[in-house]
DNA sequence: GTTTTTGCCCAAATCGCTTTGGATAATATA
DNA sequence: TATATTATCCAAAGCGATTTGGGCAAAAAC
């Protein structure tokens, strides 16, 4: 590796006038900064950062939180765009992306202020954790930027960013309504998930506002799995409820709750309407495809990122939560 | 931050002696280890791995090089659990896990061997590049260590790892045969991704060694999207061609399959069976659920990891190529 | 009672870069 | 002509660790 000395010597300047070149500052020669510049190139010299950071003290380092959790369906295809919404504003930047290590089976946690301090970390990206993860009560001490996905976390240096969620919820209300549809159940996801407060909440205040009455009966709490949705239908209707529509909050518990209704000879939409929330892969390819409400992934990695920054790069600057659109993709199940 | 100096400030003893005590060399007496271990707890030092790394000459950084698409379903589903593999291993080693940034629209990419000197990146591991990816034409050069997923370059430094293509085709075919199929149409994927000629080869031998014989007419090429798969037959069926059985070379394309089919107003599987390949999420949630050869892509992952790291750890190290076993799984659509 | 070994400790160099605080020579000002 | 500016350059001090090569006293060997 090509190193300041190298070149210096090569030219017989001074080391400090190299990096100064290199960094055009103004107390160097253009003739020398040009020669610099042109010998650095030819020389294939690359700045070691390491060696910048140290002498820097910064890291130009943001770290990213998630879950990959095998069992979790949802979250290999939520975080993967969200993550590529982080990759894609953190590469218009000086910044690099590391991987904080996930959860090691017999092995605690390592800390993350201790993961975050050794490699001097200077802000995080946080998607996919639950509510009961020991890192949450880590930011939570406000010790370093970071940006949440889906957990109201508001601090002086934390802040998070979520999709529109009551809006959604009004979305699928007012759209089944305009297809005659007034018993609309809900499934929602557990409450490890912050975000099933708010949906349920979203719920309620749409049936609200389209003129329905809220009924406890046809409410019912799954675990966000194929799984919970289709048992959440089953129970339904071992208890005769009456309901035409079925509103999950998430596109799997849609599918589960699609395969309990067609079990029981019912059909998709023409009997029982289907809505999800999310809009992942599957949505598209399940049968009949998923009437949902698209979260813009891609959007909460990117401008989440985008919050994050700010706050990276300006102590002082006092974060905001950020709320992301949501769509209605109207699709065959509705 | 605390740092040496100020443990060796407190307790009136040399840096250099507090550093060795932790580093539990045997020229520091038991006794001053214990007490600067016990200090270094209190004042909650942590070792600045910047300071290491440029100390020891190692960054323990491996990069991460991975497409992350939109308009790729396909990787979606697979990247992301290849890329947990590779976490899940390299998070129990002392190695961390950075992002290589991803194409900038408009931005020519950086060089992939300047960002790994710059970084000081020590192994790479790469997944979803295509053939004509400029990232690929670098790896040749061999200047890292580095494995690859489904892309056979093997140099002194580096190799790759896929699944068990042609175990794969064979399982198919087996599969398809003992329910009676002989007349087998095969949708392969585009000559972008090298596997596409791997599976080509895999089917025909396949096809030969359960005493079929190879039709041209009923082998198409595809890009792995859904619609070319879906074109792909219809285009058979336009022709009135005989088969009775679909074999996709990826399970987005055997769903467009099916859809073709179903269109025509034929029956998965009464009237033509459906198979897929690589098992994503959608093979489960299509209808019908369609039968596919697994790829174990977290193990892909992960064992790609630990050549890797033996790679790294050891540059002597000759690197061999990894195949990871496949498995037929068995579902509605055959 | 010397000499050697051993145990324990530390000053200083190093890793590759940035930055501070002059130094020097050329140019402008008085 | 003497002085003040300005334009260039550089030596040296960090950044926070590791490591080399002694130093010194106590214990062991002679």
């Amino acid at each position: 590796m090509v190193k300041l000395s190298d070149i210096a010597k090569k030219l017989n300047i001074s080391l400090t006038t190299v990096s100064r070149a290199l960094g055009d500052y103004s107390d160097v020669s253009s003739k020398t900064k040009e020669l610099v510049k042109k010998t650095a190139e030819e020389m294939g010299y690359v700045p070691h950062k390491f060696a910048q950071n140290l002498a820097l003290k910064k890291s130009h380092l943001v770290g990213l939180v998630y879950i990959d959790d095998q069992r979790s369906d949802f979250y290999q295809s939520f975080s993967f765009e969200v993550i590529a919404g982080v990759r894609n504003y953190f590469g218009k930047t000086s910044y690099d992306l590391i991987i904080i290590p996930g959860k090691q089976k017999n092995k605690a946690k390592e800390s993350l202020k201790k993961i975050c301090y050794s490699r001097g970390i200077e802000g995080l990206f946080v998607v996919g954790v639950s509510v009961e993860d020991p890192y949450i009560k880590e930011l939570e001490e406000d010790f370093i930027p970071a940006i949440i996905v889906d957990y109201p976390l508001l601090t002086k240096k934390v802040s998070y960013i979520q999709s529109n969620n009551i809006k959604g919820c009004e979305l699928v209300v007012k759209h089944l309504a305009s297809k005659g549809h007034s018993k609309i159940a809900f499934i929602n996801g557990h409450s490890h998930a912050a975000i099933s407060i708010t949906r349920l909440e979203g719920y309620k205040k749409a049936i609200e506002n389209n003129g329905f009455s809220y009924d406890q009966n046809i409410v019912k709490t799954g675990d966000f799995s194929e799984k919970s949705g289709y048992d959440a239908v089953k129970e339904m209707f071992s208890k005769k409820l009456d309901f035409t529509a079925v509103f999950a909050a998430s596109d799997i518990m849609a599918v589960g709750a699609i395969k309990a209704i067609k079990e029981s000879g019912l059909k998709v939409p023409d009997d029982i309407a289907v809505i999800g929330f999310d809009d992942i892969l599957i949505a598209v390819y399940s049968s009949p495809s998923l009437t949902t409400v698209r979260q813009h992934k891609f959007d909460l990695g990117y401008k989440g990122s985008r919050e994050l920054f700010k706050m990276i790069e300006n102590p002082d600057y006092i974060p905001k939560s950020k709320r992301i659109d949501v769509e209605l993709i109207i699709r065959d199940s509705t």
